[in-house]
RNA sequence: GCCGCGUUGGUCAAUCGGUUAAGACGCCUCCCUUUCACGGAGGAAUGAGGGGUUCGAUUCCCCUACGCGGUACCA
């Protein structure tokens, strides 16, 4: 049998790291195994459906470069990809009809009210969440209590309803997840779960397990809070489809937040600053915004890199991993079962490493962006060859002090516009006379010089500098902030170099300016 | 409350009964570097508690504690 995965967002916002993570682990098992990745869209609740939400999920998936081979956007012989519009195919209803038939499942004629009632009625301190389940279910109004022409006279009449698993109470439910081994269930703990709701539409429950077996899932991967729903998606296995049908389950840990305990939240990234969702979102209904993974500047590499460690490793120590070393060497056997708090400071290090590992040419469209936006002009047009233009060579030579990609802007800004502000504070206390000759002196030699390398360049510097008598460190930091504006960036006479002759005696004698000033 | 799942340094984590309990991030010290960074050397820091099983438990079992998840006509 194939190999056949899925991942079933709900289109409600943005796309959550561990949403993104759940993702890399189905796509990862998938190609290992030669198998299917399928993206299906569980937009059941009308109420909660946000427009623009598939879009993002899509474009998300895209940049993180794990490609789905079904789904809404691209079609394939297990459509359609979206629930409503599998609803609207009557493919719910029929299982739901199967159930009733079956006597697994039952008409219910509560309204929310009624049931608000019932949970505040039967609400105690023992007991402060009552069910609908075996023990309740007999006080309300269902098919199960009212009698046959009771039940026939409100669903002729039009009676809104939904349908509800009959939950048989003493029975054992036990299934092997392949992250925590044997879990067990007693069906007295769980409740009569609806499964088809008043507007015709399936709850999770009954979509899941009938898209499942549509689709021929092999495999399903979610995340940790699904667990306790899991005997209720198995014992609909058994009424429907047969168990040895049902796809293996995993049920993988959930990244947390990194103070305190709980589930990562887009608040906790707020308030921390940082981001949680893979791309910035801002909800079409509130005008919330959030800011994004690939807009705070991480690479895609990094990004799926860091998401993988969260919760597994391949137990050499190895942290750095290319996509396809990961389709290699990931096993499920290796996930945790404990959740992760996350790290901010270790993922901005993986971005960092993936900013040094990857050729600047990876990543220079990106960053000419960014450089645009903030008004800086440089060599790199967009579908422009140059190779190994200025901007690149810039790149590389400060890569290796980025973590981010907007951190270029400081790092290699200075290139190709000349500071605005120059930090004189740094130079002006230790500042002379001798300093002011020697600086005329350097720019009369540099207009000179025959040669434009930062080698030679530096050479005559320092015999300048013996010249003068004075120490070349002293003279080192003015030249820099002369250059760049600050007390940083890469060394100064390469910079000098990638400046060029007018450029750089232009900043010097601007600078002296307003060092004399 | 009930049900389920978890628990090795501040964080990510290795160990599949016997180790001086790896490694990484972060932090600190030093070297390199006449800035920062990279790179290199070193340092501080860990098995929730209690019972078993065993010659021997971080590792297997039980209990407790703590945490998390669920307990919706949300997924």
């Amino acid at each position: 049998m194939k190999v056949r995965l899925r991942f079933a967002p709900s289109p409600t916002g943005g796309l959550h790291l561990g949403g993104v993570r759940t993702v890399l682990y189905n796509y990862l098992f998938a190609r290992q195994n030669d198998g299917d990745f399928v993206l299906r869209i569980e937009d059941t609740d009308q109420s909660r459906y946000v427009p623009g939400a598939e879009e993002y999920i899509i474009e998300s998936l895209r940049w993180a470069g794990l490609e789905p081979d079904e789904g809404p956007h691209k079609p394939g012989k297990y459509g359609p990809y979206r629930q409503s519009e599998r609803k609207a195919q009557g493919l719910y209803q029929k299982y739901a009809q199967q159930l009733l038939d079956q006597g697994n499942a039952y008409y219910a004629f509560d309204t929310p009210e009624e049931l608000e009632t019932m949970r505040e009625k039967f609400k105690t301190a023992e007991n402060p969440s009552p069910q609908y389940n075996h023990i309740l279910r007999h006080r309300m109004r269902n098919s199960l209590h009212l009698d046959q022409d009771e039940t026939k006279r409100l669903l002729e009449a039009g009676t809104p309803y939904v349908i509800r698993i009959r939950m048989e109470p003493g029975q054992t439910v036990q299934f092997t997840d392949m992250i925590r081994g044997e879990v067990t269930f007693q069906t007295d703990g769980v409740d009569d779960k609806v499964l088809l709701k008043a507007d015709g539409m399936p709850t999770y429950h009954l979509a899941v397990v009938v898209d499942d077996f549509l689709m021929e899932i092999s495999h399903a991967f979610r995340g940790e809070e699904w667990l306790p729903s899991a005997p209720v998606h198995i014992l609909l296995w058994r009424y429907l489809f047969g168990e040895d049908k049902m796809p293996q389950w995993a049920h993988l840990p959930l990244i947390l937040k990194p103070d305190g305990n709980g589930k990562l939240s887009k608040r906790d990234g707020d308030r921390l600053g940082f981001p949680v969702f893979s791309m910035n979102w801002t909800d079409p209904r509130t005008g919330e915004p959030a800011t994004g993974f690939r807009e705070t500047g991480f690479l895609p590499e990094a990004f799926v890199n860091l998401l993988a460690m969260l919760g597994w490793n391949d137990g050499t120590g190895q942290e750095l991993f290319t996509l396809d070393e990961l389709i290699e060497k990931f096993s499920m056997e290796r996930v945790h079962k404990g959740g992760a708090k996350f790290d901010f400071e270790k993922a901005k290090w993986f971005n960092h490493e993936w900013i040094k590992k990857l050729p600047a040419a990876a990543y220079r469209h990106n960053v000419a962006e960014l450089f645009a936006a903030q008004g800086i002009p440089t060599d790199d047009a967009p579908g422009a060859g140059a190779t190994h233009g200025k901007f690149e060579r810039v790149l590389e030579l400060v890569k290796e002090r980025c973590h981010l990609l907007p951190d270029f802007i400081q790092q290699a800004g200075f290139f190709f516009q000349a500071p605005t502000t120059i930090d004189t504070a740094a130079v002006k206390p230790k500042w002379n006379d001798a300093k002011n000759q020697f600086f005329a002196e350097l720019v009369r030699q540099l207009q000179l010089a025959e040669t434009w390398d930062a080698h030679t360049l530096e050479n005559n510097f320092k015999e300048m500098a013996a010249a003068a008598t004075i120490k070349p460190g002293d003279l080192l930091m003015p030249l820099r902030v002369m250059l760049v504006g600050g007390k940083f960036g890469p060394h100064v006479f390469d910079i000098v170099e990638i400046l060029g002759r007018e450029e750089t005696i232009h900043r010097i004698k601007s600078a002296l300016k307003l060092i004399n000033d």
